[in-house]
DNA sequence: CCGAGCTAGTTCAATGTTCAAGAATTGGCC
DNA sequence: GGCCAATTCTTGAACATTGAACTAGCTCGG
């Protein structure tokens, strides 16, 4: 019988060839719980840096990613490994970007294939307004109500589902180089 | 002197009124693993639904609450809720299912504004067959990899996430009802 | 029973994302 | 050098999401 499908199901007896594994209650529970607050909390910074920033929370991170690199600026390859995201969707993304004048495209002296791209001195400014009421949200979401004991359960259990996602830092393969 | 720009600067000072308490290194370094996995996961497990059963993670979600529901349909304005989705986007997902034929919509019967959404045999039949790889990719990223004294860790932290976006279970303004 | 205000759901336009295809360049190998 | 495969980035079309405006129906106080 089902019990509360299609996450658990079958518990009682030992998984048919084929079957997989489905999740316990408290699994299924935790899952459950895990989903609810991701996306609570990505819509919530979404919708904080729309409305303060002008740009969802994706973008403001590729901005952050230039403003700590370099001279303020990175390689498209380098710049979409880094916020885990394709290089189309990079594309795209500076597209809109560089309208807006918060970012600038300029060629890779050494590889001409190769683009950089800069944070320019307004996308700076834009970030630095838009940082204050960001950090913000991010502790009243997270850090002010965790423990200390529990960030740190929290930095290693997300620790081990990235490493599992993307095995230790190689670049392999991997679907955003796509 | 800013030190990691923009999530901490200024760590050394006492917070200048209208200055934000920024994060800590460690904090920091947790809040870019929690991004960095979630990103991950939720990518692997759009690909992996996208591949197996034609549509994104969300879409499944959608499909999975019906399945639960009381003859497999439910209110939209209810599956909004659950799914943690605004109506706008719930109508057109549903439009799209519908083109699928996964899912009905039928007229309520006692509130003549309100719309069911009810999973078909199809749909039904898409999910169940969906269903074990799902569960298997999610086992394989998440589950198989934490004790059980850290799923019991994610599952109360995600808890007071959640709970610190939608405080306890009131439906009261909450974004996803404009 | 009537009107103001609320609720349910949809629609439109603007924006963002994905996937597959394509153009330009590079690098390894003979 | 010259060829083939791999790398870099872009593009365009299809699809998904957002936010605001809109229609229709409900509700409740007078």
């Amino acid at each position: 019988m089902f019990k509360n499908w299609p996450y658990d199901r079958c518990m009682t007896t030992a998984p048919n060839p084929g079957e997989p594994r489905w999740l316990t209650a408290e699994e299924q529970a935790v899952w459950r719980s895990y989903l609810h607050a991701t996306t609570l909390l990505e819509d919530s910074l979404d919708r904080q840096l729309q409305r303060d920033a002008g740009m969802p929370h994706v973008y403001y991170g590729l901005l952050v990613k230039l403003a700590e690199a370099p001279r303020r600026r990175l390689r498209m390859t380098e710049l979409a490994k880094d916020a885990k995201i394709t290089r189309s969707r990079l594309s795209h993304a500076i597209a809109r970007l560089e309208k807006n004048g918060w970012v600038r495209r300029e060629d890779c002296p050494n590889d001409r294939r190769g683009q950089n791209a800069c944070l320019t001195d307004r996308g700076f400014e834009v970030l630095k307004k838009a940082a204050p009421g960001h950090v913000t949200a991010v502790r009243q979401a997270v850090f002010d109500r965790l423990s200390p004991e529990q960030v740190r359960q929290l930095g290693e259990i997300t620790r081990i589902m990235a490493e599992s996602l993307q095995p230790d830092g190689t670049d392999a393969d991997l679907p955003w180089l796509r």
